[in-house]
DNA sequence: CTAACACAACTCCTCAGACAAGTAGAGAAG
DNA sequence: CTTCTCTACTTGTCTGAGGAGTTGTGTTAG
């Protein structure tokens, strides 16, 4: 089967070389045969070697130094956050989800402002206020939690949670969809008192709180 | 201050797109305009704006379609995980790691299988007997709380764990040099009952004696 | 013999020009 | 209105030339 769309040899040239140095005959930190070396040896022109060079440099697999040469940086590109988490059980990444949730809730309750709460209280009743349409009482949860995450003021944690949302709220949609025990009011009841937990500083509650909203999510979507 | 490095015009060339893309000016799924009227725009010659390209494409930035243009694919690269975490405060990233660790702990308690168990008791032992050199010591130690992320079997937080420890080693060797508090026999307790409380599946002890260590951790750190 | 200097060979960097290959739109023919 | 063809424009590739930086070698002064 014979490809419709012809690939341009600078691309060709760099996953050739791609393939050279994952194989390991160029380990890392090693330098590379010049361009004029390298062009002719694949039956490409010095532009075109260049051009996959510069393709794998975008990538931070190598690095050129004028005078000096080409240099193997990384063995090969790191991966996506995102890929991971794409490609990994969902499962997983609620659990990854509880671990850094309590503890930020924790950290919340010791640490926060008064405007983290105007923001925690604010994203509450909006929260409360959107149980109709499913995509958007979604939305307004992930909106509360991550408010709550944000008071806990560790940038890391942020980032952690931010990272997962994307691939949770497909799941968390398709489940509203089929069981609607989400908008009750055990449910606000659960996430009120994680305020007021947060708000009197105790973290225990609040860590536990935020377990107990989390846990039923697993279940439900085990 | 002006810099004792030159750095090449095609890689300025591409920051500079790199700039007017996440401005907005082009947004995505945009035509860029083309190679011929780049280049004198930005005053650099055709190859070398066409380098600059290639190196935002491998970023994934860009794509180029022979005969059509060169068209946006993403408003801007993902930033490496690593990068965000050496940025960070190291008290930060104790506290993500705090987080993992107490629920992959927890996890570990209720999903460990013999083998986990095995590589577990291997990892303490092997712990035990590095006490003289620091840096073996804090390896050791590294291996031993792998080893029981690892039981939980979930691959994101074994994956969180694994980035957050090279940016750990560093503060914890300097610690080490100054307070030798570690490799006491009180320290190693610790590690023993945790390692008991996971056998006898004890979820809540193993992530108390995991928060215990690490909370020592922290304020030794702090 | 050692150390500092000069230089030559090598590397990547940049430009210019030419032609090939592919795409998309305008215009003509049906 | 549909279809075909052709033209203009785009990226792809190659070649040749010279500039700029690095590195190692050889020379020379001490």
């Amino acid at each position: 089967m014979a490809q419709v769309t012809r690939i341009p040899l600078a691309d060709q040239a760099a996953e050739l070389l791609l393939d050279r140095i994952r194989s390991g005959e160029w380990p890392l930190g090693a330098k590379l045969p010049g361009e004029t070396t390298l062009a002719p040896q694949l039956g490409v022109g010095r532009s075109t070697i260049r051009e996959a060079i510069r393709q794998l440099a975008g990538r931070g697999v190598l690095a050129t130094r004028q005078g000096s040469g080409v240099f193997v940086t990384a063995l090969e590109a790191p991966e996506s956050w995102d890929d991971v988490l794409r490609r990994t059980d969902i499962l997983a990444v609620i659990e990854a989800r509880i671990a850094i949730e309590c503890e930020a809730a924790a950290l919340a309750a010791e640490r926060h402002t008064p405007a983290d709460m105007v923001s925690i209280r604010l994203a509450l009743t909006a929260r409360d206020e959107k149980r109709s349409e499913i995509e958007s009482h979604v939305d307004a949860d992930t909106a509360f939690h991550r408010a709550v995450v944000a008071a806990a003021h560790n940038p890391i944690l942020l980032d952690l949670f931010d990272s997962f949302t994307p691939r949770l709220r497909g799941a968390m949609v398709e489940m509203l969809r089929l069981r609607s025990a989400f908008g009750s009011d055990e449910d606000h009841a659960v996430h009120r008192d994680l305020v007021e937990a947060i708000a009197r500083r105790d973290a225990a509650v609040a860590s536990a709180m935020s377990r107990t909203h989390l846990d039923s999510l697993r279940s439900a979507l085990g």
